[in-house]
DNA sequence: CTCTGTGCAAACACTTTGCAGCTAA
DNA sequence: TTAGCTGCAAAGTGTTTGCACAGAG
């Protein structure tokens, strides 16, 4: 990412995290600006080792809380099911997964057009793909009502 | 599920197992049973608790291991990316996922007619969908190489 | 009979919680 | 000034490992 683009993301950063009432302070810009710079999907543990090459003094905690403060200003995500305790699926029957950000339930839904999904030839060629599937996340029925309550 | 396709699931498992020369032992039946009766995508603790029931000497940790068993020979999926310690992406463009299995490298790819995914009425009307994205599983282009070593 | 699988216990890794002092606004 | 943030420590949850005995083949 160039340097253009960075200052980009730092404003909105900022800008986000006014809208949310969340101080500026300098641990958070120190962990959004380590994630902005990798593209390797870090975990915490990860993005506490880059952060302490600059501020030795930060605790794993901080930056596993700023980690998930990102995620809830939209200023971050988290790869999809990571963090949760592993699920099995003893289906093997096509069908796809959605899953409940609030409630951690996965639900299936079988939607044909998915079930072949076209690659194209760039992965194919790199990687050896052993499952495709699309994947959905957001509130279920039970959890949207909750949320009205 | 009815009895018949329960049955053809698990002569299916059977013949997996002795392909691999794995025994059948009591275990191995009553959780691949317990999974393949739910649609929960349960976790092992589920499972386990589920096999108690009927098989109330068995250990959490046999259960733990034979879900792994059944994922290797194919007999259940772990759903995606759940399992592992928590990562995130600090990344606002459009993009996907591939999951090495082998190495647990998260690769980003980015093939713009994945960007926006036509969502069937079905789900758009039951679910509020935050997130939707194509998820990729499979050996690297580094783990490939390992392999024919 | 043999070798894999199981149950138990301990170790380990990751995440969450509670609290006292600190700091951005 | 003060509400929110940080660092530390402890506890909680999920997963892995090592080992001795049991049971499938």
């Amino acid at each position: 990412m160039d340097k253009q683009a960075q200052t980009l993301k730092i404003k909105d950063f900022e800008r986000r995290c006014r809208q949310s009432g969340l101080k500026l302070t300098p641990q958070r810009f120190a962990v959004y600006r380590a994630l902005i710079n990798t593209d390797a999907h870090p975990t915490a543990e990860a993005i506490y080792q880059e952060v302490r090459k600059e501020m030795p003094a930060i605790s794993l905690d901080t930056v596993n809380r700023t980690l998930l403060t990102l995620t809830e200003i939209g200023s971050a995500f988290i790869v999809e099911g990571t963090g949760q305790p592993r699920r099995f699926d003893g289906g093997l029957e096509d069908h796809q997964h959605f899953l409940c950000i609030k409630c951690g339930k996965v639900i299936d839904f079988h939607h044909p057009p998915f079930d072949n999904i076209q690659l194209p030839q760039e992965i194919e060629g790199k990687f050896k793909v052993l499952r495709k599937t699309v994947y959905l996340e957001g509130l279920c029925e039970a959890c949207q009502k909750k949320d009205t309550l």
